[in-house]
DNA sequence: CTCCTTAATGTAATCGTTTTCATATTGCGT
DNA sequence: ACGCAATATGAAAACGATTACATTAAGGAG
């Protein structure tokens, strides 16, 4: 079933048919009706792969991370999608836990044909993947990175202000020894959440004690094992920040079974602000990073990037804001 | 840049470069290794839209679901996304939030011209979309409802055997009032845990109250109305399974802000085995349903019906097993 | 040395659209 | 009634791969 089974039905020509699904003015309305209608009695679906071929144009973007099981990550994908759907524009999702495996994916990317693709990948150097996006001028969006260049784009955070927040809301509680569960070290989305938190910390007249500066891996047990060291020590944070919501699950689920409870002993704020900081208890306070215009930023970015192949991409900064739950509470004395 | 260039490059035709992508024997070795020089320092990638037109297959499959936020989805993707990939196949997403969205899914996957789609939506009828699919030879998978046709397949969950552990596990730490929370009345995936709950009591000589079998939606918030109202009986039970653990974490949550301890006061079972069970405190005992095994089902399932168009698509049925954790305990007396 | 088989490569048709260009039809002014 | 826009449609050439068929080269048997 093609299109010349419903031109040949319709007794039209191939273009007639043509014009009619792409809502070309030049055809007669009554011509344009009765095409439709035959469409509908056949049920004509054109091939996408022809199509494309012809036209050049997929209607697939591309999105590449490590772990769709990460809430963050399937929020996003939510919204991203929600949003092309209504472009009529499909998604080809490319998995990569390990960085090794990106060229895989870029190469699937590419045979695929996407018109842009979104690197949600943090741990990983620029190369020769990257080249060969550009190359075929195909537009990429990558998260966090502060690196912007011809068919590149990127949308970060500005942890700032959420992080002030954060440490104003705590000291307002009455905190003064507030601990940090940081990312990867060297991570640029990591380093600029620990900053934003000394630059917070001193906006409130507190101090970040070294000790209180932890690394971490963005996962659940990391933030376990971090909150177990704190906890541990003979001088204790009475409130925690983590570089996550993850984390923060972990340090409290740490907490928990440490015997401490969450806001009375401890204080912890996440940052994210997923699903799942809801469906815990007590439910967590957490600098919200805002899922739906991160992923409209995304789409604006492609669009100009199609529209001005030459130019360097966009630079979008999102704000980021303090949301108050359960899990913050006055510091004990 | 196309496999005209290449040929051109090598000095050959267009029909040896085709030959040696396709790693077809035919090809003198020292051809096949200077054909391969040239794509490589080209860095030429074959056009997908093309190679699919011609031959009819796109390596693309599609996953229409309700919600790719919902862990136990997101985790089926990952696996099955996984095994597709060592096929060199890509999978396209279809995000179908309500019902009537399904239409628009499927018109997505055969424009996209799929060659397969497994289809997690659980609540909505086989209609004139099925029809779609099939007329066009476009094999599907259904999860857990038990019907199978040409071109359609099903894998279901057997829930007995695990529903009679989890009861059994509960009846030895001396549970005799249990209760369970169960999904939307009338859908088969949630009748069929019902029942096997009813089941695995009786097998243990305990009486299922009626009151204590309540419906709810899958969600944390609907098993946390359900945990509420259950608590809130003068008779209440020691102990809950749950539909999915979903809801065990609603419930969960609601008892403890109830200020019930779990497992002190209550045990909670969950169903599914999401990876958020274990990052929860108390670890959610539940029972797990293996989602490699799903994956790897869903393509056995793909692979038969292509081999076999006209013959019923397979019937497979994954076995269930408990998982015990920290969430079940002694029953308080 | 010729004939025939086998191996290696090339030629060209084809997949299902879109789109340019050509053609047919219509309406309108004079 | 004629010519000329404007409008509606059709014919055919792409897009970039695959592959059936044709061709050439080489090797072996008689």
């Amino acid at each position: 079933m093609n299109i010349k089974t419903v031109a040949a039905r319709a007794g039209v020509s191939v273009a007639t048919v043509s014009r009619v699904m792409s809502g070309s003015a030049l055809v007669k309305p009554e011509t344009t009706a009765h095409v439709r209608r035959v469409i509908e009695e056949l049920q004509f679906i054109p091939s996408a792969s022809a199509t494309t071929l012809k036209t050049g144009h997929s209607r697939n973007y591309g999105v590449i991370l490590p772990d769709i099981t990460n809430p963050y990550f399937a929020e996003f994908i939510r919204e991203f999608e929600s949003l092309l759907e209504d472009q009529r524009q499909d998604v080809l999702l490319a998995t990569t836990e390990r960085p090794e495996r990106m060229e895989n994916s870029i190469r699937r990317m590419l045979t695929s044909q996407v018109e842009g693709v979104v690197i949600l990948i943090a741990d990983e150097e620029f190369g020769p993947n990257y080249d060969r996006l550009t190359l075929r001028k195909i537009p990429a969006v990558t998260i966090d990175r502060l690196t912007v260049a011809p068919m590149m784009s990127d949308v970060a955070f500005d942890f700032d202000t959420g992080m002030l927040q954060a440490v104003e809301h705590l000291a307002k509680f009455g905190h003064r020894e507030i601990a940090f569960i940081g990312g990867i070290k060297g991570l640029a989305t990591s380093d600029r959440r620990k900053q934003a938190f000394v630059k917070g910390m001193r906006a409130c007249k507190l101090r970040a004690k070294k000790q209180w500066l932890l690394d971490g891996l963005y996962t659940v047990d990391s933030g376990d094992a971090a909150m177990r060291a704190l906890m541990a020590a003979e001088v204790r944070p009475t409130a925690v920040i983590t570089v996550n919501d993850m984390t923060a699950l972990g340090a409290m689920r740490a907490a928990h079974e440490l015997g401490f409870s969450v806001p009375g002993d401890v204080s912890i704020v996440g940052l994210d602000d997923i699903e799942l900081t809801r469906v815990i208890s007590p439910a967590l306070t957490t600098i919200q990073l805002p899922r739906r215009e991160l992923a409209r930023a995304c789409v604006e970015c492609f669009a100009h990037m199609l529209k001005h192949p030459k130019k360097p991409g966009l630079q979008r900064i999102l704000e980021s804001r303090l949301v108050v739950r359960r899990s913050t509470g006055p510091a004990k004395r």
